[in-house]
DNA sequence: AGCATAATGATAAGTTATATGATATACTTA
DNA sequence: TAAGTATATCATATAACTTATCATTATGCT
């Protein structure tokens, strides 16, 4: 997502998604897919995007209760699964928890996270070579690719420093 | 490792691995690392290399127990823990279970996994370009690496027949 | 033998995730 | 607009995965 010129909305210093900006285009990209972005899945993504960093499904579901007291495990794994297939947020398989999509509005890549093992904080990149490189390998073993985990786990430059 | 030519050893259809030649090598290694490799760890090493495929901490401690009866989850966790130190089994993350890494004699890689969402069964391979991609992207953002997690999951060659 | 370190045993609890059946809501089309 | 279909939610229960803690035993060293 481009970056937000707006001092009144709230931009994470951490994944530079605006809030507001974000929200509105899930808004508008569930409108064109057509798919129901109910008011409980809407909550888990506001959740998601203050929290700037990875959620546990607990993490959420103790905040999500705060809203909907009634809400249960399935409930947020309900969601968590829903968004997704719509690519909105990506789980974190090494550390079972979820975060938002930086680039949620623009499908065609393959996310590879770098996470701090100190801080926790995770940095998502890009990488079209590494992504042909992949293919490459794929090709090479007659192996149909539906979905990746890239992850990178070390120390980011903040935590080197002390 | 290199491959088995004795017709009487047994040898992994699926990782190519002699079983009698890698838990020779993986003595023969922990006798050089100066390492306790205890009963209890070889019969965890023994169980996945019979296995041929990835296993759960609970799958394992199921086949543990009926030499080891008295195993509890901690018994496992600290078997695969310690042998994850030495690098001879991987986690799969995005599986939560566990696999021999069929190259443990020479650490100087990264595993690639490709791993079919039909049958389960998992292709380690090896790109060092790709190796060198990822370390740029890292130095590109001050990262220090300590461990790639990479798996692709998608369709193995021979589901895809099915 | 005595000490230090590493490994194992045993209990308990914490964390993550799914199966299932019932109910409610929203879309679809006759 | 009423009936039918698909989707979403609620509620209960349980399964699956992992760790903390403390006691005990085994091993390696002086």
């Amino acid at each position: 997502m481009e970056k937000c010129t707006n001092p009144q909305h709230h931009c994470s210093p951490v994944n530079q998604l605006c809030h507001e900006h974000a929200m509105a285009k899930i808004e508008k990209i569930s409108y064109q897919r057509n798919i129901r972005l109910t008011s409980q899945r809407r909550s888990v993504i506001q959740l998601m995007l203050k929290a700037e960093r990875a959620m546990s499904a607990y993490d959420l579901l103790d905040q999500l209760r705060e809203i909907e007291p009634q809400a249960k495990p399935p409930t947020i794994y309900r969601a968590l699964d829903f968004l997704m297939e719509q690519g909105f947020i990506h789980k974190v398989e090494s550390m079972n928890s979820y975060i938002i999509c930086p680039h949620f509005d623009d499908p065609s890549h393959i996310s590879i996270l770098l996470i701090c093992n100190r801080c926790q904080q995770i940095i998502e990149e890009h990488c079209s070579s590494i992504e042909n490189e992949l293919q490459i390998l794929a090709k090479e073993n007659t192996f149909k690719v539906q979905h990746s985990v890239l992850e990178i786990r070390g120390v980011c430059q903040k935590c080197q420093c002390i």
